[in-house]
DNA sequence: GTTGTATATCGAAAATTTACGATATATATT
DNA sequence: AATATATATCGTAAATTTTCGATATACAAC
C-alpha cells in the first residue's frame, strides 16, 4: 500500500456517511434485512440510498469513492449493483496506519 | 470519545501535511536534530514551519488543527510555542477505530 | 521605548468536496 | 418496440478546506 493509495483511503474515510456505509456492510444481515434479494450478493445500492436519505447520485459517489479507495467491491447483477465490504483491506489499512501513524 | 470527536481526529488526519507532522513529532531527535532549544520542551513552530515549507500562518493553521483534534499539545515558553505529540491520544485513537471501523 | 523575533489571527483567493437534479446507460417487463 | 427500474455520469451550485500575505500580539534585546 503506497502512500498515495492511504492517502485516498484516509480521505475516503473522512466523511460519516461513507464511514456509516462501510460499517452497515459489516453486518448486512442487521441493517438491511429487507433486501428483497438475497443477501450473498452483497448489498444492493438502492437500499444505501434509502437508508443515508441522501440523492442517488450522491451515495452513487460515496459508494465509487470507497470503491476507488478499495474498502468495497461491487458486482453487477442484472440492473443491480451489489456492494460487499473487503474485509482484507480494512484490516491491511488498519495495520498500516497502526505502524505508519 | 464521542463520534464528533472521532470525526474531527479524522478529518485532522486527512491531510498529508498534518500527518506528516505528527510523524515527525514521533521522532523529534531525529527530524529536528538542528533545533536550538533543548528537545525535552517539545518541537518549537518555526521548525516545522521550515520542514514543510509552507507559509506560518498556513503551518500555524495545520497545528492548530492537530492540537483541536487533541493529537498535539504546545507548551507557550517565552516568544516560542513548543508542540508535543499526545502519544496516548493517538493510540486511543487507533484502537477506537479498530472496533469502530 | 524602539527594534527584532516568534507565533497567532484575519481576510480573501483558490482548490477541493459535497450535494443535487437531469440525463445517460443498461437491463427487465409488457 | 415501448415502458419501467436501477445505477452511473454530467453539469453545476453550495459548502468546506487550504493557502497566502498582512496584521496583531507577545516577548526579548538593545
Amino acid at each position: 500500500m503506497s502512500t498515495a493509495e492511504l492517502d485516498e483511503m484516509i480521505k475516503a474515510l473522512s466523511h460519516p456517511v461513507r464511514r456509516d456505509i462501510l460499517n452497515w456492510l459489516k453486518q448486512p444481515d442487521i441493517f438491511f434485512a429487507d433486501q428483497q434479494h438475497s443477501l450473498n450478493l452483497g448489498v444492493c445500492a438502492g437500499m444505501i440510498d434509502q437508508k443515508t436519505g441522501l440523492s442517488q447520485s450522491t451515495v452513487s459517489a460515496h459508494l465509487a469513492t470507497l470503491q476507488r479507495a478499495g474498502f468495497i467491491s461491487s458486482k453487477k447483477v442484472g440492473q443491480w449493483s451489489f456492494f460487499t465490504r473487503n474485509e482484507a483491506v480494512v484490516q491491511a489499512f488498519l495495520a498500516r496506519l497502526n505502524e505508519q501513524l
